[in-house]
DNA sequence: TTGTAAGCGTTATCAA
DNA sequence: TTGATAACGCTTACAA
């Protein structure tokens, strides 16, 4: 496969490089006529133009990188969609990379956009990322990078959270003035930023009603489904079943409420449900599912706002954290039926 | 933000930029010492490698590039699962990129893509897409570029494919055997291929049982719950309601089916549902939808090591179909009780 | 083992 | 309006 260049164009039609350059960047003047002519020879050669090459001598490619640790579930895409929706009005490109919860494939992620000279990065953390340097160096060399939902607090950079702490505190509040009191909270990945806040609304919530919490209602898991199944499956072995939970997101409810539906109980009289980050599975689910609802879109839309603010401001810039907010839709799974 | 160069390196360290660059790339042969010494000091002075420049000059990347639709259904992102797996183990980077079911969009990415020089692409075509030359005109370049389940007869390349009329075909059968005599189909997108497939399943089932299919009971929309809902408000509105429902995908058959069941029809005694391309939706939803299951990891998997043996091979290979198979997941839904 | 210099495909500067 | 030519940051003969 060869690949033809503005030297082979130029050479064919007896002018110069800088000539056929001009004719594919419409600014300098050219010749109306030679512009034509070198436009449809380059057509007829296949001509394709190298990026990397203006990239090389520009110094900045248009595109954006956006790192993530999944997008089996809904949640990311979304997040993803909103971020193109601002990048491509303003010309940019996005290139998608998922790190499968994984650190060291995020790593290389980031390493090969980077690499590919990516004007800046959107990035959400694997579960397994615990080592933040990379990051904080890259932040601090200047490289315009938000982070977004999966972070460290740790981290000084932009940032574009959901208030998980005050929406965790919300839904478990909605359990206890539904009168439950043996509520359970799932709270995925303990080392997230984003769990130990939901955790902490779990917990204030109770507090602030005065009813004490004990270790084992909280349970540690991953956020799938089938982690929520599997806690179900347990707590039912062992015959500790409480009346409400509260999960850190829908899968992890939906996967638990199925267990339970199978071994007879009724939800929500028997245990009622609430999940997190609304997904589309928690409204055809039977009950409909309780949830908190993030503003995915707005997420992704502030985070390239917020980046491209970055790239165009250059150094002087300082970092900033938008704080998001949701709302809790109320459905079947955790109203007491009176 | 500056960027540090191998040559701000070499006159730190009072050498040459070959010495540096060598002892970025273990293969010539260098002092064992010099070599530590550059790299200690690139590491003080944040040197990172511009990917851009030696992929410049070495004309690769050992990038790959991958276009779909759309990623809010877990199917593309499960096929990009599967690719990233044999891909990752050769050494390759994924670079994901998403049209959201719009041509131009597509193309943009594709052009995106092919000048950050990815080694080849994978691709499945948007709902939108109706001109393939740009498609035809790369492959015929010598591009290495694989087509997966979105694509066109017309197309000559490789492609890695599922079974749609068989599977279609299968699907109609049970739901004739079951007795339905009144089945509806709801293709999705007309013009695609698989569309066009599953559609002629349909219709030679019919063919073989010797049952009359009216043009009515085959329905087009788009391939969304919300389409599915649509169409099923339709029906009931004009009181036309079907005994039993093809769709060709699970999102449709969901959406129509709690339409259905809002409204007081019983699933599947007053109509049955078939979906396609098994979801996980379509195991929580009430009661389970059957489904065809689409070997979704396998179909990433495949393409991409069609892929690597195209880019392996160079000029002299020739384009390859590869065709796969899967399975009639029969659920609650379509299953008379006696 | 190291250094020099050419070249990858562009754009940009300066003359013509 | 065009053409030479120097970059961009890197690798790689070839020479030392």
């Amino acid at each position: 496969m060869k690949y033809i260049t503005i030297k082979d164009i130029a050479k064919k039609l007896n002018t110069s490089v800088s000539t056929v350059s001009r004719a594919f960047n419409d600014k300098s003047d050219i010749n109306a006529k030679t512009k034509e002519v070198v436009l449809k020879t380059a057509k007829e050669m296949g001509y394709r133009q190298n990026r990397m090459a203006k990239n090389l001598v520009q110094r900045r490619s248009f595109n954006i990188g956006i790192v993530v640790p999944e997008f089996v579930n809904s949640f990311f895409p979304e997040v993803i969609m909103g971020a193109q929706d601002v990048l491509f009005e303003k010309g940019y490109q996005v290139l998608i990379t998922q790190s499968n919860e994984c650190y060291t494939t995020e790593l290389k992620n980031v390493q090969s956009l980077e690499n590919s000279m990516v004007d800046g990065l959107l990035i959400s953390l694997s579960s397994e990322t615990a080592n933040i340097d990379y990051y904080q160096d890259l932040v601090n060399s200047g490289f315009p990078i938000i982070f977004f939902n999966r972070t460290y607090k740790e981290i000084k950079a932009s940032k574009v959270l959901f208030n998980d702490y005050k929406w965790a505190m919300f839904a478990t509040e909605h359990l206890i003035r539904q009168g439950y009191r043996n509520i359970y909270h799932f709270q995925g990945i303990k080392t997230l930023t984003l769990s130990r806040e939901r955790r902490r609304g779990f917990m204030d919530a109770h507090k602030k009603h005065k009813i004490t919490v004990e270790p084992h209602q909280v349970i540690t898991s991953g956020f799938f489904m089938e982690d929520g199944e599997i806690i179900a499956k347990k707590l039912i072995k062992n015959n500790t079943i409480p009346d409400a939970i509260f999960a850190a997101n829908d899968q992890l409810a939906i996967g638990a409420m199925n267990v339970f539906k199978n071994n007879g109980y009724k939800v929500p009289e028997d245990i009622a449900f609430i999940g997190f980050s609304e997904s589309k599975m928690g409204s055809i689910v039977e009950p409909p599912l309780s949830s908190v609802k993030q503003p995915t879109f707005e997420i992704g839309k502030q985070a390239a706002k917020l980046l491209l603010d970055q790239i165009e401001a250059g150094n002087n810039h300082s970092p900033q954290t938008v704080m998001l907010d949701g709302e809790l839709h109320i459905r079947e799974s955790s109203q007491k039926k009176i």
